[in-house]
DNA sequence: ATATATTTTTAGACTTGTCTAAATTATAGC
DNA sequence: GCTATAATTTAGACAAGTCTAAAAATATAT
């Protein structure tokens, strides 16, 4: 359907959207996709003659409805081969990126489908971010770092920020994981450490460590 | 380590080199690739430059050692995938070779031994073709279609050469699958038809259907 | 043994995706 | 509102892989 470079980029720009408020302008394409800017004016160009999404000269770029369809199909190979590549070969958290960037680009919806069901129809890939259904349907949720929580929230941590050997050995040996619930009690306001309850024990995690684990509120 | 160009060719030349006696000529590969010959000379001197196959002019080429380990580590991926395919996502034989095609060129050896530990380590993928182990062995074994046999003489079913839906309904209604023994009674000279025992019943068989299915001699 | 047919190679062109360097447009400071 | 700077686009080039058409080498037939 698309060419394997057609595809990265409308993954980045719709990566780019979500967090951007305005359009997504040419350098920030460049410099997620680690390449020039005048490549990346020459394949928007290629991409908006094939309405994945409007460009005016200058003014960056959106999506169409048929572009963000399509890189939502890419996100969603993306995180199921996540989920398969750590539940069924025991890959770790972070070991998986690069190669479910290379599997996300198998062409063939029905395959995609039977991994889905294989794999249980998960709801979450390993990093903690929702996997869209086959109509391009994703739950949003409110994601944010431990860091940025106030004392007395409750929160699920879904995810790392970024996940080193030692870091997600840290985690394991304190019984952190998805899925784990985690209480603020106390957030220090200078140095901006906390002290979080997990289960019965009470963990004192410095600003770096909270600013290193995802978590998603839990509304009481 | 090698494009996705290099990788068919490779293959291609691996295959047609199994199969003929000599050199593999550019026009056999032209076929094979589904390309012109002006195409199979570009790149198989970019793949003699790379020391991957030997190559005179107007006399075909042949895979060096390091052309052959590479082709076969293409191989081991392929059919590791066809088993994945079918045994873990239920695919039928002849829909999964389109799909090993583009699961072939996944790049890590890290993943294609966890999916081999994971299939638990299996010697032949769905067609009945053996299934070279990390280091390049493969076993080979006399795959023989079941018309090439004689009376009196005992196979396993190891596979079929082409795989329509109708065929392989007609394959398992008469209990004829991977594993299956099957008894040649009688070999009709003229039409090619036979006479087959499997299990406890006995089948007769046209040529058509008979050279359409891939068996291994049992010695007796 | 030589003419003819077939195979293979070469030469030159095209596409995709990239780059550098130069030109153009937008933006921010004053 | 003008000017300096930053962002973006254009122009032209390049590499990979393919193609067509023509030339060269090899094989075949009588």
């Amino acid at each position: 359907m698309y060419s394997l470079s057609e595809e990265n980029y409308l993954k980045a720009i719709y990566h780019l959207e979500q967090q951007a408020t305005a359009e997504v302008s040419t350098n920030a394409i460049a410099e997620r996709m680690q390449t020039k800017a005048s490549s990346v004016t020459d394949m928007i160009k290629k991409l908006a003659d094939k309405d994945l999404l409007t460009y005016k000269k200058y003014k960056g770029v959106s999506l169409t409805d048929s572009g963000t369809r399509t890189a939502l199909r890419i996100i969603r190979k993306h995180r199921l081969w996540e989920v398969f590549l750590v539940e069924k070969l025991q890959f770790k958290w972070h070991q998986v990126h690069d190669l479910a960037e290379q599997l996300e680009h198998i062409q063939s919806q029905e395959l995609v489908n039977r991994l889905d069901d294989f794999l249980g129809n998960p709801q979450y890939d390993p990093h903690g971010d929702p996997i869209p259904d086959s109509e391009g349907n994703i739950k949003r949720r409110d994601k944010k770092l431990l860091g940025q929580l106030e004392a007395n929230q409750s929160a699920t941590c879904i995810g790392v920020k970024s996940a080193s050997d030692d870091f997600l050995k840290y985690l394991s040996k304190n019984n952190i994981g998805i899925g784990s619930k985690l209480n603020v009690q106390e957030a220090e306001p200078f140095t901006g450490a906390l002290t979080v309850k997990v289960g019965e024990t009470t963990l004192f995690l410095t600003k770096e460590i909270a600013n290193n684990i995802y978590v998603t509120l839990i509304k009481s």
